[in-house]
DNA sequence: CGACTTCTTGAGGAGACTCAAGGGTGGTGG
DNA sequence: CCACCACCCTTGAGTCTCCTCAAGAAGTCG
């Protein structure tokens, strides 16, 4: 049996074979567990390594020159951790965990047999990564050209939509481990002014953020403030190898 | 022979082969001009292309509610535009071109047989891929935790490496077809701003932008300001397939 | 129960925006 | 070759979002 949070990045595009679930197992490699807080790896680390997020959430961030901090992105389990920086000889990105997590180390290798023996699902990988440059782009965009209450609309729905994905049961209310700093450093804000645009959300009645717990209470109103249109996967993968 | 501007990207990870140059070529479709301001596709353009820059600067935008625009990225000869709509049903973004270009179109075909008989083009590609996520991931931090002097010395610095990849004699002049708005768009806001920026880098005897003509005075100065670390590629590739 | 982190609130300040208007500059057509 | 028009650049003044500094309240974990 392969476990599901494994797979389900791959089978939102299209299903696996047989021989594709047992290569994707192959990338498994030694786990690891990481308390709250815990650093897997900082920026400047040499030969930066790659992971498979069992379990927990984790966290991507960079320093820039004046100190400050600003979260990248934010892992949930079944995403491949560290893949950007493959390309580089230092880690561009700092991983950290934001709830107590557990992950498998990946290495290189298995990643390049997946490209030589498995093309369908080095695809599928690739698929997955642009994936994730859009939802990038995304946060550029509305870092570049929005106000702090919108990008916090969207951060909410995007969080929520890929909590769905692994559990389609979850309902409006979710768990994010996520403090009012960690958001302000996702959006870009300091955590004093992310504290009064929550506040905004709660008194209009949109969304409510009390604790580590998120309840929706106006999904249309945070979509039109969000800004953010639909993005379905494509369904035209004809062009993948067979 | 393979045009130089089609290979620069991969082989500045590693050497390709002749089989590897002749796969390369197979992408390239029919060719198509685009004018000064001219759109290649548009967001939310239903199954998205994929294309090949040729020669000319081209760039990728979106929209956000309030009707802003916010570029994402600017590209040069031997870019490939559109792969991470790829992922999408709909385009993500919008393409553009900055000045007259040349572009050729790549069919998803095209694409499917290099992962399928190329593996090692494959992981070049998918390499290249995660570079570009990198720099949308610098761009994302400095976006929201730098000033806009910060970030425009960012910009011209990551403009000029990349003149300097694919034109290792340019020196510090270059050409850059951006208007102070393109610039605005780019960096997250107005116009009017960009323009008392620019004055103030020229006044400070750093960078002088006139025209579309950009001179860099003081290199040490505009990287302190940027904040940038050096970005080197990875030098272990021994992973990818033979 | 005590120490630390996280959350909340207030007040003053700075970066960036909007609105408005004038001056350059290059391309196009007569 | 000149005139015109569209686009681009520049400057000023007032405003707003978001920041910094400061202090206290409320959780949370050992």
């Amino acid at each position: 049996m392969v476990e599901t949070w494994a797979v389900a990045r791959f089978t939102a595009f299209a299903p696996l074979t047989d021989s594709e679930l047992l290569r994707l197992k192959t990338l498994a490699g030694p786990e690891r567990q990481l308390r709250r807080g815990e650093f897997l790896r900082h920026e400047g680390d040499a030969a930066p390594g790659l992971y498979l997020l069992r379990s927990g959430w984790t966290a991507s961030s960079m320093i820039v020159a004046g100190g400050a901090r600003q979260i990248i992105r934010v892992h949930m389990p079944g995403d491949m951790l560290g893949l950007p920086s493959l390309a580089l000889a230092r880690a561009a990105d700092t991983l950290f965990a934001l709830s107590p997590a557990s992950v498998s180390v990946v290495s290189r290798r298995a990643l390049g047999q997946i490209f030589e023996a498995c093309p369908r699902l080095a695809a599928l990988l690739f698929l997955i990564s642009q994936e994730e440059r859009v939802t990038l782009m995304d946060r550029l965009a509305s870092m570049g050209r929005t106000t702090t209450l919108d990008r916090l609309a969207a951060l909410i729905l995007q969080l929520h939509a890929r909590i769905l994905r692994s559990d389609p049961d979850a309902g409006d209310t979710f768990r994010a481990p996520l403090t009012q700093n960690d958001l302000a450093d996702l959006l870009g804000v300091t955590g004093i002014y992310i504290n009064r645009t929550i506040q905004q959300l709660r008194r209009d009645g949109i969304v409510s953020w009390v604790g580590r717990s998120v309840t929706i209470h106006d999904a249309a109103a945070l979509r039109a403030l969000s800004g953010l249109p639909e993005r379905d996967l494509s369904d035209d993968l004809s062009w993948l190898p067979a």
